[in-house]
DNA sequence: ACGTTTTGCGCAATCGGTTGTTCTATGTGT
DNA sequence: ACACATAGAACAACCGATTGCGCAAAACGT
């Protein structure tokens, strides 16, 4: 007996546009169209729809939006679900960059932790185009997930370098950075300087050695003639690499980022070693874990923060089609303290 | 001239279930009843579309489901965005947690940093039916954001303990971790104990310092003799406590964070005290803070992500409509070391 | 062999918005 | 006063799925 038309219920109870059409006796396009400011509308109309909508705490559908804009308002945010990288609070804090501007864009972050160079999850959200866009937080040597995203037809920008062409990049100049370290500390009359590195399947590490081992060309030394030890991802494996250090005489230790420094310090500091009198000690500052260290260490600082901040500018940007520079280099800031005194 | 039904162009050139009905010769409800194995169909047709699907890669528009479902298949994990907290790696282990059990339910999740008691991110997230489930990652004393959820009608579990009735929970038992320990500290003969404790706003530390005040009286001892800093959120805030428990003659120092226990112990041994024997330390481990300290730290220690997977199972049965206990209380351990022999 | 149940599939409405086009009531120029 | 431009609002198709119901053919029972 019910009429055909209203055969299927469903519990929603929200208020549709629909709704408010009919309660301002006027059609769904111009409330539509109040809402959103395109096409034509007169003022007087428009105030009464706004304040309807204001009164009554009307929320349009996102996914019916969505649906009819083929857009998600959704930007994917990529980072490393690995213990080791999940302690660095470097993620995080670009995480907090790329909320603030994603906020400003009415847009949400949809996460995805990855297993180093696991597909799957990334795969599933470009694939299923639950977003518009991926911020790929570090890259990877032979970094699959960046020609996988090529190939899908999706704006992306990556914190970090890469080697693949034609790929946005945000990154600070870590060449730069440690060339200028290096250099720094060879003027200091420190002759023999030793690397411990973190994983090299990471770019950052990779450049980080190169600007290492740019600043001892650029000051007359073989690279031959430093010492680095790379791939120290375990405790171990960095007092291992200290030990070699303190054999072969180093004047100075670089850390390649603050979680081998400390485990390095630590190592030296139990064994007796004074810092910096017998070895002096530099390094990258990415997380907390120098912040207590005594003596303060001479680092290479920069903001993940802001790295956050301009890769989703800058990824709004490529969404709205719109020009973005290829490689964009944040600041950085040597801080020179005691432990290279 | 052109047909009425075609006036609208679309750029999209995605498969859509249509064409695979096309391409098959079947309708659409055939095709999408052998995707979601809901309703009736031949066990032929179906491996026939499933194929074709496999073939072709294709993947179902999210957001055509979800609006046809008024499901959105994203849930939101509320952290914090305040620089202090975003250091921890607390909240990306639970991240991770959770980033695990929701790939496996074929869920994404919305990120929702909000600072402190900012309820705009929340409110946008929620009230835009942005997802279909809630999981607050600390929960404040007086949360108002604990009310809101329940005001609005979606599934949610919170991170920690709320004295807001009906409320899904998932936490450590604190108080009696810090009761355990306190008990331990005691029976070690020593006598006064210090607390130097965080932000009293966070549920977490109001409620070990209850523990640690229970475990003071289990023992007879009057709460009055114990000296206890709260809201030690500064750096010089933790220094000027350890000034005064040393000035009062503390034999131990409970701290409830590990970036306290950091600031503390770098106060103690630039001031020249030794670790244990002129006064004790123990703590929280929160994060890789002490992973280094030497001596090492007696602490109280759990697991972040193991917080993130429960929550996330509760919340995806509260989605389901199932039952689910409302306070989920997971393991600690009492971790004793050298800083308290 | 015939009535009844089961099975497989398709029709068309629906979710809640957006948008190209059309219609009508104005405003403008001469 | 009349042709013409324009502004405001409505119509209806559309985005890409899900789903209640109806219908025909196959399977079943006696």
């Amino acid at each position: 007996m019910s009429e055909n038309n209203e055969h299927i219920m469903r519990e929603s109870n929200r208020m549709t546009i629909s709704d408010i059409a009919e309660a301002l006796h006027i059609s769904k396009t111009t409330v539509s169209r109040a809402i959103s400011g395109k096409g034509r509308i007169g003022a007087e109309t428009r105030e009464k729809v706004l304040a309807y909508i204001d009164k009554y705490n009307y929320h349009p559908n996102p996914m019916a939006r969505g649906l009819a804009q083929l857009r998600t308002y959704n930007i994917a945010w990529v980072m490393p679900g690995d213990s080791g990288m999940t302690d660095l609070p470097f993620f995080q804090r670009c995480m907090l960059g790329i909320s603030e501007v994603a906020a400003a864009h009415d847009y949400d972050i949809l996460l995805a932790m990855v297993y180093d160079r696991d597909m799957s999850q990334l795969a599933r959200i470009v694939l299923n185009h639950k977003v518009d866009g991926v911020i790929l937080g570090r890259t990877l040597v032979e970094d699959e997930r960046v020609n996988f995203l090529k190939s899908m037809d999706i704006p992306f920008v990556v914190i970090g370098s890469t080697p693949v062409p034609d790929v946005i990049q945000i990154d600070n100049d870590h060449r730069a950075a440690c060339r200028e370290l290096t250099s720094i500390l060879l003027m200091k009359d420190l002759k023999k300087l030793a690397l411990i590195g973190g994983d090299s399947n990471h770019v950052v590490n990779e450049t980080r050695k190169e600007g290492f081992l740019e600043g001892l060309r650029a000051n007359g030394l073989k690279p031959e003639e430093a010492d680095i030890y790379m791939d120290c991802k375990e405790r171990t494996d960095v007092e291992h690499a200290v030990e070699d250090c303190l054999r072969s005489q180093a004047d100075c230790i670089i850390c390649m980022d603050d979680r081998i420094c400390s485990n390095a310090l630590e190592k030296l500091k139990s064994g007796g070693i004074v810092i910096p009198e017998q070895i002096r000690v530099a390094s990258f500052y990415d997380s907390i874990l120098l912040e207590n260290s005594l003596p303060a260490v001479t680092s290479l600082r920069y903001d993940p923060r802001n790295l956050g901040v301009v890769a989703a500018k800058n990824l709004f940007r490529l969404i709205a089609e719109e020009a973005v520079e290829e490689i964009t280099y944040l600041d950085y800031e040597v801080a020179l303290k005691g432990s290279t005194q």
